[in-house]
DNA sequence: CAACCTATTGCAAACCTTTACATTTTGTGC
DNA sequence: GCACAAAATGTAAAGGTTTGCAATAGGTTG
């Protein structure tokens, strides 16, 4: 730990140059003869000198770091974003630092306060934004962040705030859901964990109940604060057995596929089976999906994809805040969880009343 | 993105007071009259100034950034370990950088180089480190890299390099799993994912193999050489279905909760019931464990707790390379996918010989 | 009122590079 | 060998803080 003390100028000096002579050579200057390169980098390498990118970055005001901000790392699709991020930071020669949002979920003038005083080159911002106290205040907070570095969002719009933004289009997403289930054959069809407090699940809500009222569809909608296993399987569970036989949902959607893992639980648990009895349709395509039993057809988000364009539009300055992000459209997952309804059920077997 | 050219000069200015008091006002140095802390402050708020922490960062000599090196942060258990680092380096006001591994999953000297270059706080390398072609420098590699700043492990012993690290006690972990299995009843356990080139693996096995031994049991090692649902899945149909029914294991002990998803599949799709037909056990406790069907008997690694540990050594600068890591055990999670053996099989119920 | 002590503040160096500009060296054409 | 252009190198300022040391202000004691 003593080495870090040897300095460019020690380095020049040894060289029998002058330390702008070494700067050029470090950082490939056309305009050094090869003999001087040579006689440098050997002191260099005799030394093991280790250039100190924190002076470097003091003067040419940039710290070749971008910041990302998400709620929680674990989740699937933000370890997919920030993975992404990772990456892409990476051909450029940065490096990304993840800041959690406080426990509130809130970006908080103390975490920008942070992230300027360290001069980070951008910001990637990636979240729901549930409804909560102060929500007033998050353009103002952006707004003073967006004065020093760039943003671009993975997120809803924030309304009083423009920037950049990459967003999924959940919307036709989970359109693209209910017409596979309609096209199946089902009628009624119920949503899962569709409290609308978060942008994103409003617009799988609004996406589903559009996609129901055009097809013709009888949809329902189940509202579940958090989505959790846990919760979708209480609330399935509910759902099922407290309606008589002609008045369930042959098919539910859930909000994302870790909820879903606990609606065929909850399905099994109470005679159920899938899909003949009920089909499952989740949403995110987690690694885990393809092995539930049955497995699980799913809507996939591509967190990755959206990580991928939402860095390089940070590091590529295209920060036109333009109304439309970027929309990274979801693709269905066809897997074995759903099916035709069975023909037992009220309304018979084939389609003859809409097309 | 212009006031950031605002500098402690011109606060101290307008204030009327020397750049030196601005700075003691803004870093709560004790010898400042209240009323000069108060009149700087003003001026402070009123211009929106944010001191440049990379020029400190100069000065102070550190950075303020802690680096957490891992091969794939979208896996669960890196993401834990993760997730913990940011929150303890929250708590000092540090920062946490990821990098990634190179595709070969090796530490090489240009990563190392950037983590010198930036003057990182110190390193939490987190990984199984594969016997690869540069393993022999890898020793060499990380002793340049600790001559600059602490590093801490979440890995195996790095024969040739010592230093501080932290680790699951992986041995006795899996032993917890045979007793759990040898308690029941079962006589012929299988380990699933046993592929022995990375450390952590080797562990596991040894101790798989050690307790099977200890209690009589006649324990089979299965191969494979990556740890996939879908591996798992033809892993176990193709022991399963070429033995004939005296010879199958009665249990099975999967080397982590993803790959053992998709030994479920398998058996499902070959006809096993389990847990009666065969017991499964996996390792990781994900959190679709406790929702796979039946939920998952699983070893907790508790990656959180190795990765706020791990950084907690790491920032207190408790860097003692002592022979015995700190040591975590893991806890083994019993949910319903271990059951006795059915009676029917070869050796017939009850437990006649070995307590 | 002097002497002295302490709390407060200011001065200026130091942290380590990069780069505009000036200067020196080298090369080319005649 | 000269004039000139181009290439190579050096000089020194700048980037924005922190902090050791010196200086000043304010207060206390005798």
């Amino acid at each position: 730990m003593q080495d870090s003390r040897l300095t460019i100028i020690d380095i020049a000096r040894e060289a029998g140059v002058s330390s702008a002579t070494v700067s050029r050579v470090l950082s490939k200057h056309p305009n050094v003869k090869a003999a001087t390169a040579l006689k440098v980098r050997e002191v260099v390498d005799k030394y093991g000198y280790q250039p100190n990118s924190i002076a470097r970055g003091l003067l040419q005001r940039q710290s070749h770091v971008l910041g990302v901000i998400m709620p929680d790392v674990k989740h699937p699709y933000y370890a997919g974003i920030f993975s992404a991020a990772q990456r892409e930071a990476e051909r450029i020669g940065s490096a990304v630092q993840l800041y959690r949002l406080d426990y509130n979920g809130e970006v908080t003038l103390d975490l920008v306060r942070q992230l300027i005083e360290r001069r980070l080159d951008g910001t990637l911002l990636a979240g729901g934004f549930i409804e909560s106290p102060n929500a007033k205040e998050l353009p103002a907070i952006l707004t003073r962040l967006k004065q020093y570095m760039p943003i671009v969002t993975i997120s809803p719009a924030i309304p009083g705030f423009e920037c950049a933004r990459v967003w999924p289009d959940l919307h036709s997403g989970v359109q693209k859901a209910v017409e596979h289930l309609a096209s199946l054959g089902h009628k009624r069809i119920a949503f899962i964990g569709a409290t609308a407090d978060t942008r994103s699940v409003g617009e799988r809500q609004q996406g589903f109940l559009e996609a129901c009222k055009r097809l013709g569809i009888d949809g329902m909608l189940r509202y579940e604060s958090i989505h959790t296993p846990t919760a979708g399987e209480a609330c399935v569970t509910l759902m099922m057995n407290t309606r008589a036989a002609a008045d369930r949902p042959t098919a539910v959607i859930v909000v994302n596929d870790l909820m879903a893992l606990g609606v065929l639980k909850g399905l099994r648990g109470s005679g159920f089976t899938i899909p003949d009895d009920v089909a499952v349709v989740g949403c995110d395509n987690q690694f885990y999906s393809a092995f539930t039993d049955p497995p699980l057809t799913t809507l996939d988000i591509n967190a990755e994809e959206l990580g991928r364009l939402a860095t390089r539009r940070l590091v590529n300055g295209d920060n036109d805040p333009s109304p439309n992000p970027i929309v990274v459209v979801p693709e269905l997952i066809i897997r074995e969880s759903c099916a035709a309804p069975k023909a037992a059920g009220s309304e018979g077997g084939g389609g003859d009343d809409r097309a």
